[in-house]
DNA sequence: AATATCTTTGACCAAAAGGTTAAACCAAAA
DNA sequence: TTTTGGTTTAACCTTTTGGTCAAAGATATT
């Protein structure tokens, strides 16, 4: 008889661990505050997960790959390149929208220390996805329907960049706007900018 | 007479935190390890600047102000819009290949603690320039020369997330690259990006 | 019921980390 | 030369923090 009903602990702590972690990093959360808010003592945690490193390791590596596993599906369906960034920017933007902190805390970490990215790659190969979408922007060149002149590598980075910046960037573009016009309102503004993104894209490798 | 000629101790305690603040960001950050960078006693750096989160708030308003403030010129000048994209690509990226370190270190800082933007841009006053050229882009979409469709505080951050991104997500984009081209250097890849950012930015807005 | 195993806790520990202090040092003024 | 005031340090203090442990509570097994 597995007892699920009430919810497991070892969850309790990793969903506490990955909120504090999101919230101050590796090196600012604490285990303390980790155990009061899965409502434990600090000792289970130890006992459920040795050390703060293995317990970040853990929280990492669950919250990344969930994250990443999202996008899979979309690479690998059919449709044109123009229509696969169009659905790639709406379940980015979703994501997004839906984990805020997360972004700036996954990248903060990863450059602290790169080694956790393949932590999260390892389990995920969906490296030949990414093959494909390459060759497939390079044939839909080859038939006059993309520009000659774009890197399929840079396109990629590029759609990735507009996509999550203004989110990490968010204090900044906020403090920034709202000096030039006090009626700025972040929230409406991701809203917005979010409508615009894929067009954006689109204009500027279209032949 | 003044004792500046064997560099004065200030200055030395502030380049050392400045060192060790981005690279392990505030609460990574130890003040016995600032000390040893700068090659003196601890004590003398809480007599300088009596604690940790003083040091920080200097250290943090004079490096984030250095960096800002290279942009002012730029968006005064005269010249069309394209040519203050290219401009601004070309310094942004400039600044951002010799201070790899700063942007992550910054939108993480200002991310936990959104206050600190404040601090920066109080000293710094160059809205007014912003609203120029906001207005430059509205009048050259009047004159036809840029599309209709694009709404100028969407391209800012747009032009900003294209040419930062890459920066601070190097380490995933070096992971998923080279899995997918054994052959892939990033360093070669943050140069060949640069080259194509100004025009990907104008295809997509160009009338 | 008794035993064994797994879970949970309060109390504790050692190290790390920020911060303080009193004394030494040193250069310039008197 | 002595005094004065700023600078620098070694030693120390206090709090925080990750981590341990023995005992108490549960839960299942025999």
């Amino acid at each position: 008889m597995v007892n699920d009903n009430v919810e497991n602990v070892e969850e309790k702590i990793i969903d506490a661990a990955a909120d504090e972690f999101e919230e101050k990093g590796f090196a600012g959360a604490r285990m303390q505050q980790i155990a009061d808010r899965a409502g434990i003592n600090k000792a289970l945690l130890h006992y459920y997960f040795r050390s703060k490193d293995r317990l970040f390791e853990k929280v990492f590596s669950i919250v990344a790959k969930r994250a990443f596993k999202k996008f899979g599906a979309i690479l690998i369906d059919n449709g044109s390149v123009f229509n696969k960034i169009e659905l790639f920017l709406d379940l980015h933007q979703d994501l997004l929208w839906k984990n805020r902190k997360f972004p700036i805390f996954f990248l903060n970490e990863v450059n602290h220390n790169p080694d956790l990215i393949k932590l999260v790659f390892k389990e995920l190969n969906q490296d030949n996805r990414f093959v494909n979408l390459i060759e497939q922007i390079e044939f839909e060149q080859a038939q006059g329907i993309i520009r000659n002149d774009i890197n399929p590598k840079n396109l990629l980075v590029n759609i990735i960049s507009l996509s999550i910046f203004p989110y990490v960037g968010l204090p900044v573009i906020d403090e920034i706007m709202f000096s030039i016009d006090a009626d700025f309102d972040s929230e409406k503004f991701l809203k917005e900018h979010r409508k615009q993104l894929a067009q954006f894209v689109i204009n500027s490798i279209k032949a």
